[in-house]
DNA sequence: AATGAATGAGGATTCATTCAT
DNA sequence: TATGAATGAATCCTCATTCAT
């Protein structure tokens, strides 16, 4: 029992070891509950190494959803070729995006429950990748305007929340699709587009939803 | 300093205003960093009338989720009156959601984050809650193809997938909503209605949006 | 669930009441295990009812004591009749005593065991106990010695350790019995009538067992 | 005031400190009122330190239990010479059990009053080592007999029972020796030969007491 | 580069006991 | 006679973090 005495190895790649450790405990038992013992353990290391470089726990979190993130961006990013019509990019994107986040579940709890559930620092941490799909998705309803010859004209905090809309569906069914056996990334991203794509046009071509002019508007 | 000795007070009274103070400090603070220390002084009790009423920090925060998701359900039942088209009863619903939301920003945030956040026992009855919302939202889209006089002929998984989305999309509004200002209950209800409906309507008619049959399928 | 509210009764059938789910509670949980919750509750009464008339965990402990160390020497008392030979007066308080042990294994536990384990005040309560059972055995040798027209001529101290030897081997035998089906009083009594008997007349018969006298003495 | 911080020592030194005071803190309070934080500042460490190297408050009262049991049997066990005649083992194996409680007191408190008092997992973990000293006088009876050539005729139950008498006999003669000033080990020993060896060497030679045939039977 | 030894601070929970009626 | 409402004070235990080597 107890872990031998750790071979001495370079600082980056003992580093990823703790971050692999650490993405998997925060993961699975949630930041409070996650214990630096367990980290460590898990590690292969000893605490103390940890917090040499790590420094302490809100940092490690800190890194944890960083290189998260960073992977899950990444992963999108690569899988969206730039010159492609716009619902082509948004198809690529979302199965990037149900693909990654189905094989790596403890990235993907650290991204959408933990960092969010425990305030400052972390929630300002996710905001920023949050940011960055909801821009993402913006651009490309700008494009598919562009594309269909059409002034949307919609204002811009129309927009917004549209986005807001469909990034939170997307997280909806990434969850489901992790829980949900035999439901591919492929379904779910396609399940996404049928959802998403045609309201999105109705919108663009100019036939929104009227709601009813009802006492309590 | 210190809360003066508590009056005395029927014990429903006293529970009530401990479930109050649970609410607010589970919602801001998070389940694992709410002390029951904090909870206790909020509720101007001490600590042992609070164990001995709610037993348990565990129990305490499942009464705080029963509450919550109890007074959610009854406001969205409330607004949908049974008669009315679909389209009018999920308005009704979503308007009466994003309102409750924005009213009760910690008891949202105990169902909505907290409760998902924690594990067992309190994943499976904030599951419940969410099972409840899939139903409504799966019953008015089996309601719109009815009213149509179409046959939907989209298959149980697909239904599922669309219920999650417009789900996960309405949660995802309502933290929108709460965390912009200038956005309005039924603004964000609005945006949901244009976002979902034209789809959904779409792939009614029988016009679902086709994937590309490329390599990486 | 919740005692209904107890019908008045006189004080004193209360507090026989109390004492008898002390002494339930007491023997099984141990002292500091039992909580006055679950002795009131066993009782059928409220908390403050019992510490108007018992006044306090301690006070409730040392009359449950009492209560039992009378019940013991009465009973053993009530089975010996003065004018019999010594050893049938044993035989008989032997008897009696292993047929109350036996019969009342929460008053023995808390006189064997809890009452010793936890200190003063307790402790000096069931000293009084074995004093009265050491003289008790005390005088019956001496009774034995004049019957056979014998000068014992046993040192004081000697013929308490004797006593002491006997009592502490019936309460061993006692909790023997208690623990091991099959063993009626009358068996253990027997037991413990061949074991010390026959060493007490070989003592008083003057052939004593004789110590070497090695190196160590 | 205060522990001054503890000096930094290995492990198994820092252990037997602890179990040191946790032997004498359990011996004299009693298991349920000694606190963790006393055994700590008596040990001269922090309470961190005894949950890291002992675990729990049972953990440690069973490693108590288990070191002054064994240190009880290991001392017994030393003074007898297997070769002696089974009243010189038997004197051998007092003397040793007498000196040994007299210069333990507290362990011998844990042993006899502690670990009975306080239910699973510890009255196992003594009945161990009364299983023990019961094999090893039913081993001595059995030794006696063959010495003498006699058979004894008596039933496995009864041998237990006077086993059981003996041991209790030994107990008791160890508290009212350690209670009462001026006894040595070697009286208590001598008193309990000349109680029990008297009576075995009877009940071997086919004279045991007789009951009387008297109604209550 | 790496760790065994150690702790300050705090959190959940329980309990004997009292007050007001 | 009898109780529902309430608490001060402890107790067990855990955890992030540091020091000396």
């Amino acid at each position: 029992m107890g872990a031998v005495k750790a071979k001495r190895m370079p600082r980056a790649v003992r580093e990823q070891q703790m971050l692999d450790a650490a993405v998997r405990t925060f993961g699975r038992r949630g930041y409070m509950a996650a214990s630096m013992d367990e980290i460590a353990e898990l590690a292969g290391v000893s605490k103390p190494l940890v917090y040499l470089y790590l420094n302490s726990k809100e940092d490690l979190f800190t890194a944890c959803i960083r290189r998260e993130a960073r992977a899950l961006t990444d992963a999108v990013r690569a899988a969206v070729l730039p010159g492609l019509p716009a619902d082509r990019q948004l198809w690529a994107g979302l199965r990037a995006f149900f693909t990654h986040t189905a094989q790596n579940p403890d990235g993907w709890a650290i991204l959408h429950l933990q960092a969010r559930t425990h305030g400052e620092p972390f929630a300002a941490e996710v905001a920023a990748l949050r940011e960055e799909m909801v821009a993402f998705v913006t651009r490309l309803i700008a494009d598919a305007a562009r594309e269909a010859h059409r002034d949307p004209d919609l204002p811009e905090a129309e927009v917004a929340g549209l986005a807001e809309a469909l990034v939170g569906a997307a997280e909806s069914l990434a969850d489901w699709a992790n829980a949900t056996p035999g439901v591919t990334a492929r379904q779910a991203a396609a399940t996404l587009m049928n959802f998403a794509w045609a309201g999105l046009g109705d919108l663009m071509e100019g036939r929104p939803w009227t709601p009813p002019a009802d006492a309590e508007g």
